[in-house]
DNA sequence: GAAGCCCACATTTTT
DNA sequence: TGTGGGCTTC
């Protein structure tokens, strides 16, 4: 916590223990710290960083890689607390995806790329997956377009284009006994589908840095001259693209300073290859080997059971990881005789740790290995009126009418991009159906274009739709060409206000008045506020032209993780393992400590897969300061079934020295739940009905859901909604007030022509339609 | 275009 | 159990 933005040498370094000084101190090559869970880790990185800076390493020679935004923002702020803000600006941090991205956008060209190109997200590219298995005719249940995107997504992260791919025997081999022979085919067709509308996912930022490197040789030497120092985050979840990125801008200088924990390496599902740090000292033989190994996170007793854990694994550097903190208390582990109970257990021994030891919401954690697992939890504090906060559902940039927004910012800036296009051509609702746009691809693909290219001349392209399809065709194409030229005199902010305007989103969602069409608007408006904040933000570091394009860079790389304001005192946190890595809580409690759940089923056949579910566990573990506390259920519903459980093997891995009896700990939970399962049970019904009229504090849907509509026309005696006549004013759930213009009846069916203040006439279909009668 | 119904699905998910 | 997507219906 250092304020002064002078720090000499000295002085940074008299703030580090041994290990981390050797490791901050050795500059002359390529070394690699193992950095314990606990140990420091994000000191040693931003130390190094502003020691570089002190011993007069210009700023911007310097590279520092991470793996989130959230990493990257504290990595800045804290490398700014130590040598300022000026200086900490100029070095190049940043996570992998928005550093390349950046240089990508500099060396389009170089790739046949246009600078503007659109970063898909993963909806996106699981979209175009779908689309493309479509087009092939091929069935989706075989090819599960989520699965085919990770084959192709695991591909890219090995480097292997669409061409080594169809060449490559023993992936062919595997595809075939998969029964999907055919993804090299998606795989070719995605690749070009994705080029053809200027567009990259994720995968590609990663990919066509490599390329670029690859091809242009001249390129890659002016990077590799100019990046001194290369520092990253998190080594242990590289993947091999990311990997040999990192290796070739290293070759001149050979000063690559990595940082990582082989046994919180949790994503191997993503591409991350352990082996990157487990066999560092193959690709850098020269390479110094640090370990930090002090833990000044957790108690004696937790780092100690975290190490038996995880002594269990093979595949791993040896290291000793001790904590000079106090004892403190064993893990416990307690049973519960089904997941409810389990959910009151820890529910019960929050509150009553907070009562009795005066700790505070936020300082607990209950983290599990699904995300289906959070809902008993919920219930659970609601129930005791304990405030909680989920991590990892769906993220505000997911939204769709977020995403639809977003959507117009992206054909803004590139046209070519097809899955825009298609999100948007039709939204809001200008009658251009399902019908055109499938005849605007077609034609788009027999002429080789781009959808927006078939817009310039239908007609010419032969575009058969009549003559008001083409009439709306040309107004959405002048409606998007207004926008670009407008992007040319307004900011980023002020271009926003103007399409949420001229499309009508503003007015469709504003006046829907139902909770959901609130929470929608609400989310408009949180969009709008932060556009402003980065216009206004970029503005003060002394950019003026704030275009959509910036905005568009920064929002296609940013998930949710980064957009809450994290600690929140008064909450308790709820999320799974994965989310939990590189954060604390004083007191955390691990759930669903069963086999086929933790262990999850799937990884247990294979010894790489148990593996990293225990390192996943020995995250889990080392999140907790203070106490961690394990839990089971005996039973547990899962997809729909009750079914009974085994107790986690990992529970066994861990020396029961630092583990309390566990018979006590289930005589507790007895003593809290008088009787069992089968109570539980029962407790479960009353506490539905009981839950109709309590208060519960937070997150209340269920309330929200009741249609305010219902409170607005109390007091008279409403009509039914058959008896409505001409002239009755009635409030639709959706589309708010209107006038009864006319009722019509076609057989059994009664309609109704209905002037709405806000949307105009529409008509309702009675024996559907939601609304009441107002007057 | 919108709403309801039915069926399949149910690891984790830094970007 | 519970959700989300696709399909059907008017």
């Amino acid at each position: 916590m250092q304020s002064s933005d002078k720090n000499t040498l000295t002085e940074l370094l008299a703030q580090l223990n041994a290990a981390q000084r050797d490791a901050v101190e050795f500059c002359d090559g390529p070394s690699l710290v193992i950095a314990g869970a606990g140990s420091g880790k994000t000191r040693v990185l931003t130390y190094k960083i502003a020691y570089l800076l002190e011993q007069g390493l210009p700023p911007y020679y310097i590279l520092a890689l991470t793996f989130t935004n959230k990493a990257a923002k504290e990595m800045k702020s804290r490398v700014s607390d130590l040598v300022g803000e000026k200086k900490a600006r100029q070095v190049w941090m940043g996570t992998f995806h928005s550093i390349f991205s950046r240089i990508l956008r500099n060396e389009a060209a170089n790739i046949g790329f246009d600078s503007n190109f659109t970063i898909f997200d993963a909806s996106d590219s699981h979209n175009l997956v779908r689309l493309i298995i479509k087009d092939m005719n091929l069935d989706d249940k075989v090819y599960r377009p989520g699965s085919v995107h990770h084959r192709i997504s695991m591909a890219k992260n090995s480097l292997i284009t669409p061409a080594m791919y169809e060449q490559n025997a023993e992936i062919r081999e595997y595809d075939r006994q998969i029964k999907q022979p055919l993804i090299f085919e998606i795989y070719r067709r995605y690749q070009e589908r994705l080029r053809a509308g200027n567009s990259m996912d994720f995968d590609d930022l990663l990919l066509y840095t490599n390329i670029l490197f690859r091809d242009h040789p001249d390129v890659l030497e002016n990077y590799r001259n100019r990046f001194q120092y290369i520092l990253v985050d998190e080594y242990q979840d590289t993947n091999f693209a990311q990997h040999l990125i990192v290796k070739q801008l290293a070759e001149v200088h050979h000063r690559v300073f990595v940082v990582g924990d082989d046994a919180q390496s949790i994503y191997s599902f993503r591409g991350a290859n352990i082996d990157n740090i487990l066999k560092f000292k193959t690709s850098y033989p020269e390479a110094q080997i640090f370990k930090l190994e002090q833990n000044y996170r957790s108690t004696q007793n937790i780092v100690n059971a975290a190490n038996s854990l995880i002594k269990k694994n093979v595949g791993q550097i040896f290291k000793n990881v001790f904590s000079k903190q106090e004892e403190g208390e064993k893990i416990e582990v307690i049973s519960a005789f089904s997941d409810f109970e389990e959910g009151v257990i820890i529910a019960n021994k929050i509150a009553r740790m907070r009562l009795e030891d005066h700790v505070s919401y936020g300082n607990f954690a209950i983290l599990y290995r699904t995300n289906a697992q959070s809902r008993i939890f919920e219930e659970a504090l609601r129930k005791k009126n304990i405030p909680y906060r989920i991590y990892g559902g769906l993220s505000f940039y997911q939204r769709k009418e977020i995403k639809d927004i977003i959507g117009y910012f992206r054909l803004i800036i590139n046209p070519q991009d097809e899955e825009a296009f298609r999100r948007i051509i039709n939204y809001p609702a200008r009658g251009i159906g399902d019908v055109t746009v499938n005849k605007i691809s077609d034609a788009a693909q027999m002429h080789n274009i781009g959808m927006w290219e078939v817009l310039s001349d239908p007609v010419g392209y032969g575009l058969h739709v009549n003559f008001g399809t083409l009439k709306k065709l040309s107004d959405f194409r002048a409606l998007i060409r207004d926008f670009i030229d407008q992007n040319e005199k307004l900011n980023a902010f002020e271009l926003a206000q103007e399409v949420i305007k001229k499309t009508g989103i503003v007015g469709e969602t504003y006046r829907d008045m139902t909770p959901e069409g609130m929470s929608r608007a609400e989310n408009i408006q949180e969009l709008l506020n932060a556009m402003n904040i980065f216009v206004a933000q970029r503005q003060e570091e002394g950019d003026d032209d704030i275009r959509l394009q910036d905005f568009l860079q920064e929002v296609s790389l940013l998930t949710d993780q980064d957009t809450d304001g994290n600690s929140d005192s008064e909450r308790v946190t709820l999320m799974t393992v994965h989310s939990a890595k590189g954060l604390e809580f004083d007191h955390v409690f691990v759930a669903g400590m069963e086999e086929d759940l933790f262990p999850v089923a799937m990884a247990k056949n294979e010894m790489r897969g148990l593996e990293e579910e225990r390192r996943l566990f020995y995250v889990a573990i080392t999140r907790a300061k203070k106490t961690c506390t394990l839990t089971y259920a005996k039973s547990r519903f899962r997809n729909g079934r009750l079914t009974s459980t085994q107790k986690s093997r990992f529970l066994s891995d861990i020396d029961h020295n630092f583990l309390t009896s566990e018979s006590e700990a289930i005589f507790v939970a007895h003593a809290e739940h008088e009787d069992g399962f089968w109570g539980s049970l029962r407790h479960k019904r009353e506490e539905e009905t009981a839950n109709a009229g309590s208060q519960a504090p937070l997150y209340n849907f269920q309330k929200e859901k009741l249609s305010p509509i219902a409170q607005t026309s109390s007091g008279a005696l409403p009509k039914e909604a058959d008896e409505l006549c001409e002239g009755d004013i009635i409030e639709h759930e959706r589309f708010g007030r209107g006038v009864v213009s006319e009722i019509e009846s076609t057989g059994s069916d009664k309609r109704a022509f209905v002037d709405f203040d806000s949307v105009g006439r529409k008509q309702l279909l009675l024996k559907f339609a939601k609304f009441k009668i107002v007057k």
